[in-house]
DNA sequence: TGTCCACTGGAAGGGAGGGCTT
DNA sequence: AAGCCCTCCCTTCCAGTGGACA
């Protein structure tokens, strides 16, 4: 017997799971009318031809910029090639590409066809990369719209050297130019930017707000038309999906990660319908899948941080210091004969910890007994200690017992 | 009101590792 | 092979800090 042979031919639940991914640009988007028409009017004198402002756009997590920005950067460079205008709209994602070196590596390769012309991926000095991508961009003779997602990711990284450098390039091309757009979810970032690379890049800014539930509740509605069979998703479902997603500020990607995960769930099931109870799963299946991947991709320093928090944390009622989780760290380094980190190192280690979500660290004062950070975790300790002992070295602090922790018992 | 603790977190710089150029 | 550049991870140094306590 094959061992396929239990499986169905017919999709079940999906048409086109792909409609509910975040890569995924839909033909419209509902409720961002207003933005998508005032970045064409903006955008528009390149099409005869003439410069156009840069462009800065601010909005939380999942209310549509990223969207926005790729549906009318796809219709621009169509339109450009009806017209006989050469328009290329490059996106990268700051998140992955942050450092000087990478946003003007990627930008040259993006219009560089041969291999042995690239720009490797390090190794040149900066402004060699600056000048290769300045020529590449010039020999277009048209022009560039240069999408920046996640923008501050870039400028907490490396600065904003690079942002000046690409708000002054068009003073350097002679046959082409080029846009900035500027996307950033933290809405204080351009404050902390050079003023004069501030005033070029937001010529232009426009603000995302939030979808409310009603609005969430419509563009799922669209979106599983197209990724659902029919009557597969019960109005319940839809409603909770976006409930529990406006409650996370209103975050569209969000609800659709839920959708497509309830779908999932179902399935799963052998069902060809939607409940609420599979958007409530899917809702807790997300966190735990995110935590489990956070855990395990840690390096092992980190890995070995956390360890030190869920050990201090087991032995004690009362949130832990720095200097605490310090000290459980270097009796963890001398169990596994590595080496220890300095303890200014593992406060940066303990910061990442915290951006992760995976502990909760705060800096408070105890007045004379010093300022620290109250740290403890935020998963279970024991889901902690599961996930971190799966590394083959840290399974062998499974039955390891921190004295700091003995001692702070009595 | 001033002192002092236990850090925090910024800045500078070292060195390893990746890669290019001559 | 030597010299150079950039990034990443880390150390060293140190000014700054909130608030309990004398």
């Amino acid at each position: 017997m094959n061992l396929f042979e239990g499986v169905s031919t017919l999709g079940g639940i999906f048409v086109d799971k792909e409609a509910l991914r975040s890569g995924y640009t839909p033909d419209t988007l509902p409720h961002r009318e207003e933005q998508i028409e005032n970045l064409v009017t903006i955008l528009a004198p390149v099409l005869r031809g003439e410069p156009c402002s840069n462009v800065f756009i601010y909005g939380k997590t999942g209310t549509g910029k990223t969207a926005t920005v790729k549906l009318v950067g796809r219709d621009l460079s169509e339109m450009g090639l009806l017209r006989g205008r050469g328009i290329d709209c490059v996106y990268m994602n700051c998140e992955v590409v942050d450092t000087q070196y990478g946003v003007l590596a990627n930008l040259a390769n993006y219009f560089i066809r041969t291999w042995q012309d690239r720009v490797p991926f390090t190794g040149w000095p900066l402004d060699k990369v600056y000048e290769r991508m300045k020529q590449t961009l010039d020999s277009l003779m048209g022009t560039v719209i240069l999408v920046l997602d996640e923008v501050d990711k870039l400028v907490a990284k490396s600065g904003d050297d690079v942002l000046y450098q690409l708000t002054t390039l068009n003073d350097d091309l002679v046959n082409s130019d080029m846009t900035l757009v500027g996307v950033s979810n933290d809405l204080r970032f351009a404050d902390f930017l050079d003023p004069r690379v501030k005033s070029r890049l937001s010529e232009e800014e426009m603000v995302f707000p939030p979808y409310d539930a009603s609005q969430l509740r419509h563009i799922l509605m669209e979106r599983a038309q197209i990724a659902f069979v029919e009557e597969a998703l019960t109005e319940g479902a839809l409603s909770l999906c976006s409930a529990m997603a406006a409650q996370e500020h209103g975050d569209a990607r969000r609800a659709l990660t839920l959708l497509r995960v309830a779908g999932e769930v179902a399935e799963r099931e052998g069902l060809e319908i939607i409940e609420t109870r599979h958007v409530r799963k899917a809702g807790m299946k997300i966190e735990t899948d995110r935590i489990t991947q956070a855990i395990k991709t840690l390096p092992i320093q980190s890995k070995l941080v956390m360890l030190s928090v869920v050990k201090g944390s087991d032995a004690s009622a009362s949130r832990l210091t720095t200097g605490e989780v310090y000290e459980i760290y270097e009796e963890l380094s001398s169990a596994l004969a590595i080496m220890p980190l300095t303890q200014r190192r593992v406060t940066d280690l303990i910061s990442e910890l915290d951006m992760l979500g995976l502990v909760n660290a705060r800096v408070v004062s105890k007045g004379r007994y010093g300022r620290t950070r109250e740290i403890e975790t935020r998963i279970i300790p024991d889901k902690a200690r599961f996930l971190l002992e799966e590394d083959d070295l840290l399974s062998h602090l499974a039955e390891f017992k921190p004295k700091v922790s003995q001692v702070r018992l009595m």
